[in-house]
DNA sequence: GTGGTCTAGACCACC
DNA sequence: GTGGTCTAGACCACT
């Protein structure tokens, strides 16, 4: 029984971007081991307290970034070899700002 | 001079709070101290490349947290007892959850 | 006046990918020019008849890749750079199979 | 002894859409040559690591299309005039759009 | 039952 | 008004 802390701030938003950066973490600390069954999207997402939507997101990046296998019929597993150091990604643009300040 | 890198990711939205948060752990961290006075609204909008309303917010949401003190005329300040170690008392929704997994 | 031609096949799925490589179509192809902008969210999912969840999905991958930047409160614009020449792509599983028929 | 090529994406879904599709392929090409017998769906399905009714669905919507014709006992061949040059008369439902832009 | 997808509606933040 | 996000419900395909 692998209690994960899957806690996730409503208040943040993008709660489908939290799940996922939770379950690799899990997945990379090895908390979750290759071929391990995830709970259904259905069942997380009661669990958790949040839209199927949520879930299914998380999972699909996941998948996506290799982690996670999913079929459907078949539920969703760690992927075997969950390897891959990180997606890279593309910078973001950014607003740049500077704050001068003398303390009065 | 301080450069309190108040750099803003435009895409992830919620720019006030974003700005708040920097603001914040400036203040929390001493970056910013006591009766240092913060730069007007429309100064810091122009120089963060955002509209005026955002940095509005966020100094609003500051003030309300004791953080800063704006008074007409004198423009706006951090305050001189910053107070409020942690905002724990303020009801922070989360979705708690537990994952039950066993390895097959 | 541009014809895109956005036509979707309903019957196929998966709405958001195929009205997004019919957008990075045009833009790589230049019927849609940099800096030009596109209809609102809402407006393309009326115009198209799906879902807006569709369009948002569309315009959040093409962001994704940098062809489009879209800015809550601004609309939505083909970047100035659409560089990039393909978001390479982790190989897919797949099932494979031979079939041996021998004409009767 | 004939390869077909069978390769089905299962990550895709839809994967007796997708085995018809192949199938039809391979008759409108010659491949598969009028009065070639199929192999038997559990074989095929063996064969594919997908589940029968995978590939009956995929029999099933051939056979609609009149380029399979299955008698119990004989099991399933193609048919001697796989007629219907394009199924063009199958309603397709379609989202027509047009994108109006006009570069700033 | 499970994942995949789409819909319709709603609220928020930003301009 | 616009994009971003979440919800709730529904249908489909696959096992």
């Amino acid at each position: 029984m692998l209690d994960l802390h899957l806690d996730l701030d409503r208040a943040a938003g993008r709660l489908g971007v939290q799940l996922a950066a939770r379950l690799r973490d899990a997945i990379r600390s090895g908390r979750l081991v290759p071929a391990a069954r995830l709970p259904s999207t259905r069942a997380l997402a009661q669990d958790l307290g949040v839209s199927r939507g949520v879930v299914v997101t998380a999972y699909e990046q996941l998948a996506a970034e290799g982690f996670l296998v999913s079929r459907p019929g078949d539920g969703t597993r760690v992927a075997r070899l969950p390897a891959v150091p990180a997606p890279a990604g593309r910078a973001r643009p950014e607003a740049r700002g500077t704050l001068d300040t003398l303390p009065e």
